[in-house]
RNA sequence: GCGGUUGUAGUCAAGUGGUUAAGACACAGGAUUGUGGCUCCUGCAUUCGUGGGUUCGAAUCCCAUCAGCCGCCCCA
C-alpha cells in the first residue's frame, strides 16, 4: 500500500518543524490580534464556484468533488419521475444538489462562515487566521503538492489600505521571525470594477496589432483573460510586452488613493517592498491589492505567501457588501525555503530520564517509576524491547535521554539507585522513593 | 491535462547478458557474569518497482504498467 499522490507523511522526525512554524505563527497572529478559525474540511462546491471563480483553474479543474451517493440516486429517480431530460445528469445533480469539495483555498470558507455566523454582526474589524490542509488534483513537482498546508489571516469589514498592509505585516514579521531575510515582496494593484474593465479594453487595444506574434496560450487569453498575457514567462512574448499598459498606471482615483496609502503604511512599518505592475492573481475574488512574497530557492513554484483584498467576495457567496483582506502561505514551501537558507529549527525534545530495567524482575519496579516522574511532568521512559543493560544504555544514547538510572535486584532491594547525567558521566545517588529528589536531579 | 527523467536492502549506491547481487551508512547482537559515545567482530536483498516478452541464461535487452522526481499550465 502506497499513500495517494501527492500527498505527504509528516514523519517524526520531521514534525518539530511544523510545531516550531506553527507556534511561531501562532505567535505572531495572537500579537497582531488575529483569532484562530477552523472550518470544515470540505464545503459546498457552490461556494467555490462563486467565491473563487467557475473559470479559474483552481475551479474548473483542480478540485477535488464527491458527492453523496444516496442523494444522487434519489436525484435520478426523480428526474425520471418527472420525465425530465437526464442529458449530463452527473453535471447536472452537481450542479443543483451541489456535491462536496475539499476545500482547495482558505479564504472563501472563511467568509463563508463569517456570513453563516452573523460576525458582521459584532464589533468590527473580524480578524482571524487559519492553519489547514488544502486540496488540489494537480500535478505534482517541487514545492506542489495534492495536499498542502496553508497559514492564512483575513480581515474583514476594513476599507482602508491599513488592513492590507497590516496583513502584509503579519507575513513579513513572521517570517522575519523565523530567521527568513531573503525573500521578497512584490506588490501590485489589479483595479477593481470600476476600472479594471476600462484597462482591458486599452491593454487589448495595444495588444491587438501584435496578437500574431504572441504564443499560442496568449492568443487565447486575449478574450478570456488578457491580464494574464502580462505574466507570460515565454520570451518573445515578454520582447512584445515591454510597452505594454499596465493596470497601475489606469487605475481610478479610489484605486490610485488605495495604493498610495498602502505603499505609505508599509514604509511607517518599516516593511520594505517591490512594485511589480505584473502581478495577476489567479483567483477572482481579488480587487485593488495583490501581493506575493517570492523565494528564489524552491524550485519553479517560487511564490511562498500570496494574497490581497477582495471586497467583492462576501456579498458574492450571499453575505452583505462587506471588504476584506488577507493572504495565504504554503506551509511546505516555506520550510523549504527556511532548510535551502539553512536556518536551524529548535531541537526536538529529548528524553529526561531512561530507566534501564536489568531482567523481567526489575521491569514492574521500573515501570512504576516511569509513571511516578511522568506524573510530575518529568519525560522518562524505559525499556520495552527485553534488551540487555548495554544494549538499553546504548539505545538510551541514541535517544538522546539526559540522565539514565540502572534498575537491578541491589537497588530494588536497597531502595537506592545512582542516576547518571549522560552528558557529564556523574552519578549521583538517590532513594528510588523519594521522587521529588529524583526530579530535583533531573531538572538539574 | 502536456513534456522530461529515474526506479538494485531502511538510506546512499557498485554492477551495463554468464555460476552464491560489491561497498558504505543505518539497524540488531556481541567483545571479563552490572553502565552509553571510540574501536573490533557478527548478522542483515533466494533478489534488482510490478507484469509480460526475447534468450540456453536477464538487475542488465524489449514492451506494458505503476511510482518518485523535475518542468509547462496554474497556484501556496
Amino acid at each position: 500500500m502506497n499513500k495517494p499522490r501527492g500527498t505527504q507523511d509528516i514523519l517524526p522526525s520531521e514534525v518539530h518543524k511544523w510545531h516550531h512554524v506553527e507556534s511561531t505563527f501562532r505567535d505572531v497572529c495572537r500579537r497582531f490580534g488575529y483569532k484562530e478559525i477552523r472550518t470544515p474540511l470540505f464545503e459546498y462546491t457552490n461556494l467555490f464556484k462563486r467565491g473563487v471563480g467557475e473559470t479559474t483553474d483552481v475551479v474548473s479543474k483542480e478540485m477535488y468533488t464527491v458527492f453523496n451517493s444516496r442523494e444522487y440516486t434519489n436525484y435520478i429517480a426523480k428526474r425520471e419521475l418527472m420525465d425530465a431530460p437526464p442529458l449530463d445528469v452527473m453535471k447536472d445533480f452537481m450542479n443543483d444538489k451541489n456535491g462536496m469539495t475539499l476545500k482547495p483555498e482558505g479564504t472563501a470558507p472563511v467568509a463563508r462562515s463569517f456570513v453563516e455566523n452573523k460576525m458582521y454582526a459584532d464589533s468590527q474589524p473580524t480578524k482571524m487566521y487559519y492553519v489547514t490542509a488544502c486540496s488540489r488534483h494537480e500535478r505534482p513537482q517541487a514545492g506542489r503538492l495534492r495536499q498542502f498546508h496553508q497559514f492564512g489571516v483575513e480581515i474583514f469589514s476594513a476599507y482602508g489600505a491599513s488592513a492590507d498592509a497590516e496583513s502584509i505585516a503579519v507575513a513579513d514579521t513572521f517570517m522575519r521571525e523565523l530567521g527568513l531575510t531573503n525573500i521578497e515582496l512584490n506588490i501590485n494593484s489589479v483595479g477593481c470594477p470600476e476600472c479594471r474593465p476600462k484597462y482591458h479594453e486599452i491593454l487589448k487595444s495595444f495588444l491587438s496589432s501584435k496578437l500574431d506574434k504572441l504564443c499560442e496560450t496568449c492568443q487565447e487569453r486575449y478574450e478570456k483573460n488578457p491580464l494574464r498575457i502580462l505574466d507570460c514567462k515565454n520570451p518573445s512574448c515578454q520582447a512584445e510586452l515591454v510597452e505594454a499598459p499596465v493596470m497601475l498606471d489606469h487605475l481610478c482615483d479610489d484605486c490610485e488613493d488605495h495604493f498610495g496609502k498602502l505603499k505609505t503604511y508599509l514604509e511607517a512599518m518599516g516593511v520594505e517592498y517591490v512594485i511589480d505592475p505584473k502581478i495577476v492573481r489567479g483567483l477572482d475574488y481579488y480587487t485593488k491589492t495583490a501581493f506575493e512574497f517570492i523565494s528564489g530557492e524552491i524550485g519553479a513554484q517560487s511564490t511562498v505567501c500570496g494574497g490581497g483584498r477582495y471586497n467583492k467576495l462576501v456579498a458574492e457567496i450571499g453575505g452583505p457588501e462587506t471588504p476584506g483582506v488577507g493572504f495565504g502561505m504554503g506551509i511546505e514551501r516555506l520550510i523549504m525555503t527556511l532548510e535551502a537558507n539553512g536556518i536551524e529549527f529548535p531541537a526536538p525534545a529529548t528524553p529526561d530520564l531512561f530507566i534501564v530495567a536489568m531482567g523481567e524482575e526489575a521491569l514492574a519496579p521500573a515501570v512504576g517509576l516511569t509513571q511516578k516522574l511522568r506524573l510530575k511532568g518529568i519525560s522518562a521512559d524505559t525499556d520495552h524491547m527485553g534488551r540487555s543493560m548495554k544494549a538499553q544504555m546504548k539505545f538510551a544514547d541514541k535517544m538522546n535521554a539526559t540522565h539514565t538510572v540502572v534498575l537491578g535486584s541491589n537497588e530494588i532491594d536497597q531502595g537506592k539507585a545512582q542516576i547518571k547525567n549522560m552528558e557529564s558521566g556523574e552519578q549521583t545517588e538517590v532513594s528510588i522513593t523519594d521522587i521529588d529528589s529524583i526530579v530535583a536531579i533531573i531538572k538539574g
